[in-house]
DNA sequence: CTGGATGCCTGGGAGC
DNA sequence: TGCTCCCAGGCATCCA
């Protein structure tokens, strides 16, 4: 679900109720969403690991006793820092949620956070694509965002060029693939490469330098947009404070197969592409 | 290396 | 009203 506009938005949500603040209370509502060292390699929600074993978890393990020192963002993942460096890192799946003060009883709640200025907080998530990991140190943090590639918010058309200038798939999956930019999505990645002007299936090989910089630009300005428009939200994305978004009224086609292009007025196509449901313009994307 | 199919989950909407 | 089918913002894994 979120893309990195709506995990940024709810990174600075929590930086407002959770910094400086000390976790007095930690419960663990759904053993399997969060893993502890020790526990089977579990990169993500949906990799094997099911033998997890519940007398692993410790409180220390969701930061009870400990103050939180320092919310950041890679790509899609936010990780909350505490002060002796230890954190955990969250993966909002498709739809992951962080929630403060959330209704209570709300259904679907893996995790609640209480703070010492009786702040609540709750890590919910229905179907579950979602994950927590708990790291004992700020190095382990370090390795463990090692795989990914360099934020899509300030990426450079030359760090872009250099990790997928030689591949010959196509240019929207190169997007999509975190290890080359972190924190695009579906929704962006075919907004990216409308404001571009790149046909999504194109291979990245065939892009030229110009094309690479267009794109790059292309990436930054629509994540920055769409972070002053809160994120977008389709259905379930909510920020922090259970608010939705607004970004979704600025996407020009996410969504919009069939309908007329903001540019020209020709009909968006619409077409799977890497089994995600992809919209362009065949007049405006070469 | 590349693309396709499938699986992990739940819920909402469309169509009958 | 109720049922089935399809779809969804993320990912991994297996296969050709």
């Amino acid at each position: 679900m979120p893309e990195l506009p709506e995990v940024e938005t709810v990174r600075r949500g929590f930086e407002r109720v959770l910094l400086g603040r000390r976790i007095v209370d930690a419960r663990l509502l759904r053993r399997d969403v969060l893993s502890v060292p020790g526990d089977p390699v579990r990169r993500f929600a949906t990799s094997t690991g099911r033998s997890v074993r519940p007398e692993r978890v410790r409180p220390a393990h969701l930061l009870r006793g400990l103050t939180v020192v320092e919310l950041r963002r890679r790509g899609k993942q936010i990780a909350l820092v505490a002060s002796n460096g230890s954190s955990i890192v969250v993966h909002l799946g498709m739809t992951g949620q962080l929630l403060a003060d959330p209704v209570l009883g709300g259904s679907h709640t893996h995790v609640l956070w209480g703070l010492d200025d009786g702040t609540r907080l709750a890590f919910r998530d229905p179907r579950r694509f979602g994950h927590l990991w708990s790291l004992p140190d700020l190095a382990t943090l370090e390795r463990f965002w090692s795989t990914l590639g360099p934020d899509a918010l300030t990426i450079s058309a030359s760090d872009m060029r250099r990790r997928a200038g030689d591949s010959r798939r196509a240019i929207k999956a190169a997007l999509l693939d975190q290890s080359v930019l972190a924190g695009v999505g579906n929704i962006y990645a075919d907004e990216a490469l409308f404001a571009a002007g790149i046909r999504p299936s194109r291979k990245a090989s065939t892009l030229t330098v110009r094309h690479w910089d267009l794109l790059a630009e292309a990436v930054r300005g629509i994540l920055a947009a769409a972070i002053s428009a809160r994120g977008s939200t389709l259905r379930d994305y909510r920020d922090a404070a259970g608010r939705p978004g607004t970004a979704q009224l600025l996407h020009r086609v996410y969504g919009r197969g069939g309908e007329p292009c903001v540019t020209c007025g020709k009909t968006l196509t619409c077409v799977t592409q890497g089994q995600r449901t992809t919209v362009f313009c065949r007049h405006c994307q070469r």
